[in-house]
DNA sequence: TTAACTGCAAATCTTTTGCACAATC
DNA sequence: GATTGTGCAAAAGATTTGCAGTTAA
């Protein structure tokens, strides 16, 4: 794979932020230094850097696809009340504890999502 | 909520299957016995059914939303050889005691889904 | 009778793609 | 110079929605 400016400014966009944008979003910041950045490259970009593993991506369903900076196997919250996502880190062991009970297939990768309050509307919402 | 013959029809052919079918595949196998079934009212009253959560939604990337009869909450594998959707059933005090990592945030629901091989294609790929 | 539900078609939203041009190696 | 990547616009795919007519209570 040969270098491209538009696909290392849209890698570090995505591992520089923690809001998992969607790609419209990153493409709108983007466009600050570099203006003439199309969609249809971003996306490009994203399942390219997806496919080669440096960024993740982060479906929640019903809308845009968001892209995460942290490359490495985690988990995701989708805040109910203020629809924000936040990256849960539970330790390895306990997913793989989780993973150990399927036998008989082969896991080649996995995606735990958690729909709930964040800690935040958690807390504001207790009386 | 009033009674609809075609919401009706249209639960017990997700409760029926077990391939866990899409809009699309659910509004064509309906249409034998029902042939001005549209697209959109699959749509508006599968939303429904999940909503009063008689059903469930299933979400793989990039792909149509999928729709599973069983109720409860359980987890799916999407089976990146044959390209179907299996339900596992992890045991519920496994995934409690990952859930229990969730300290500060409110879970109300949560998903886990799996990529890889399903047991008939992970035993035919050894040699 | 009236409020909810449906069929139909058009609209919306997200993502991909074809193509001519530009950038990289 | 050959090939990969980009911008642009159009296309494709999934899902929602407006509206006029139908149906359940």
């Amino acid at each position: 794979m040969r270098y491209s400016h538009q696909r290392e400014l849209i890698l570090r966009e995505v591992q520089s932020r923690t809001d998992h944008p969607t790609a419209e979003q990153i493409c709108t910041s983007l466009r600050a230094e570099c203006p003439r950045l199309s969609l249809g490259t971003v996306y490009r970009d994203l399942n390219t850097l997806v496919e080669i593993g440096k960024i993740r991506r982060v479906s929640i369903p019903g809308q845009a696809d968001r892209f995460d900076g942290e490359a490495q196997a985690h988990q995701h919250l989708w805040c109910t009340r203020c629809h924000r996502i936040e990256s849960l880190y539970i330790p390895q062991e306990k997913v793989q504890a989780l993973l150990d009970e399927c036998q008989d297939i082969r896991v080649q990768d996995w995606a735990l999502t958690v729909f709930g309050l964040c800690s935040q509307c958690a807390a504001s919402s207790q009386e």
